[in-house]
RNA sequence: GGUCUCUUGGCCGAGUGGCUAGGCACCGGUCUGCAAAACCGUCUACUCCAGUUCGAAUCUGGAAGAGACCUCCA
């Protein structure tokens, strides 16, 4: 299957690079997680989804993947100004609970969430604070390299120092060194640092700060950046094949993670920077701070004011995957909805695929059906190409139910396990229509129903069998007469 | 203010120097007792201006609009 070649895009060289890993087959695999103070919204299910779909292609093309994906359970810091408080600290203080509490919730929600947009777990993933350690270590050997230094018992990078080694210092998300010194220095009311640009690797806890470690330098909490680092050079080693996260992260986080990195081991520990674009509502980006943000949970109930009904994981999921990775993606009630009838569309079809009656011969080319999937999500992740040759896929399925197409019993085996392979096994899309023994009970009385409405229609009762027929699509059913018989599906 | 990105049909969203994206919606037809589904077909595009080119929505320059980052953020 490595004959296959993935190409992707990599932030730091900004363009389209041929995937190849460090330590062949392995790869590794490292991605910004979820902040757990909050409940997760459609934005995170971007990255989580966007990283998944990358996690299952590498595992299909034979690689031997570790996924990392963090936890940060140790709040970062509000703001500069802040004196120090943290986000988790914040929200405990305020609804009067421990952190960790927090933490187990929102976390706890976050898996729940996860598993319903059917994304697989990553091969680890671990907190923050659970590393404090580490990240402490990770300090030491910056100050024995000489790219940090002390000031009253918090711990800064010395950015200015890093920069006239290394040269690199915003390489990643295209800044300047002296734009950035003009840029913030009339923000600057830190006076503990040498140059406003400088960011914390260790901070000192002010007395009112709850989540904090006893340390060589003070009793305080890790900078904002570290956690990552450490986790990484932990699980993956020092260099590691890919990391990846939100676009929104590649300044100052990513940034500041490569210059941490860069100093403590004296080399570059990243391949490939990977970042999703955002998700929009009305244009405007969605996020926490501007308050605009819909929450996995109220979209999964319809229970937010601009929904006008709820949206089920799956549809979401398909949602996201219909646009590339990279670009903006448009949230709207109507978007959603035509995500949700299309998908309908092709699940449907990949029911009916294993029904289809064979012929002798082939009618299409499967060949070059799948030859155009590859293509499409081996070139930098193109979901929406990859899916807009699945509804080719479900048109000529169709088509050969129609009988106006003809497959081979040999060809009919490869495209099932094609359509399998791409709409289970990539795209992690799954069917939601579960079949518990209730619903088999439930789907027998329906289908008796439908008999008799078929023995209606027969006797040309059609008052009975409309009836029957009209009441259970008012119900959410959808019947569809075939000419030996009936289909129905319970529309969600 | 600095850096960068985007602007595609009713909506979402790909792509490309010349050849259909796809989905949803709409319309017409086939099928049906009537529908639904399915199938077939049609229609609506590439923000504007100038340039390069045999040819540009695709390249270059300019304009307008929108957005992102510069502060925690997926």
């Amino acid at each position: 299957m490595q004959s296959k070649e993935l190409v992707i895009f990599n932030t730091l060289s900004k363009k389209k690079e041929v995937f190849k890993p460090i330590n062949f087959p392995n790869v590794g695999m490292y991605v910004c997680g979820p902040t757990v103070y909050g409940s997760a919204h459609l934005g995170h299910a971007r990255p989580a989804i966007t990283f998944d779909l990358l996690f299952r292609l590498l595992k299909h093309l034979d690689y031997k993947v570790r996924y990392v994906r963090n936890i940060t359970d140790v709040g970062h810091l509000e703001n500069d100004a802040d004196e120090g408080e943290d986000k988790i600290a914040k929200k405990a203080r305020l609804e009067q609970l421990e952190p960790m509490e927090i933490v187990q919730y929102y976390t706890e929600e976050y898996h729940d969430a996860m598993r319903m947009l059917n994304v697989q777990s990553p091969s680890i993933e671990p907190r923050a604070s659970a590393h404090i350690m580490e990240q402490m270590d990770i300090v030491d050997e910056i100050i024995k390299n000489g790219f940090a230094y002390e000031t009253n018992g918090s711990v800064y990078f010395d950015v200015e120092k890093y920069n006239e080694k290394y040269k690199t210092y915003g390489k990643l998300s295209g800044r300047i060194l002296d734009d950035l010194l003009s840029n913030t220095r009339k923000l600057d009311g830190q006076d503990e640092k040498k140059n406003s640009f400088d960011f914390a690797l260790w901070k000192k806890a002010s007395p009112e700060h709850i989540m904090r470690w006893k340390s060589k330098w003070s009793d305080g909490f890790p900078g904002w950046h570290l956690e990552c680092t450490a986790m990484s050079t932990k699980y993956l080693g020092e260099t590691f094949d890919i990391h990846g996260g939100g676009m929104d992260l590649l300044f100052p986080h990513h940034e500041c993670e490569i210059a941490q990195s860069t100093a403590t081991i004296g080399k570059e520990a990243v391949k490939y920077w990977v970042h999703n674009n955002m998700i929009t509502i009305n244009g405007q980006k969605m996020g926490k701070s501007l308050g605009n943000f819909i929450t996995l949970t109220e979209l999964f109930t319809g229970t937010h004011k601009i929904l006008e009904r709820a949206y089920s994981p799956m549809t979401i999921r398909f949602f996201i995957l219909q646009a590339q990775y990279r670009s903006t993606l448009d949230f709207s009630n109507e978007a959603l909805q035509a995500a949700d009838k299309g998908l309908q569309r092709l699940m449907t079809a990949i029911s009916t695929l294993p029904k289809l009656k064979t012929s002798d011969a082939t009618s299409f080319n499967l060949d070059e059906l799948e030859k155009k999937c590859y293509d499409a999500i081996l070139d930098d992740l193109n979901s929406p190409i990859l899916i807009s040759q699945l509804f080719e896929a479900v048109r000529i399925i169709n088509s050969i139910e129609a009988g106006k197409d003809t497959i081979s019993k040999s060809d009919l085996e490869r495209f099932e396990k094609l359509i399998s392979t791409f709409v289970y096994d990539i795209l992690g899309l799954q069917n939601e229509a579960s079949s518990s023994s209730s619903n088999e009970a439930y789907a027998k009385a329906i289908d008796l129903l439908l008999t008799i409405r078929m023995e209606a229609k027969a006797n040309k009762d059609f008052a009975t069998s409309d009836k029957i027929r009209n009441e259970l699509t008012q119900m959410g059913f959808e019947i569809k007469d075939k000419k030996d018989g009936f289909d129905w599906t319970l529309k969600s």
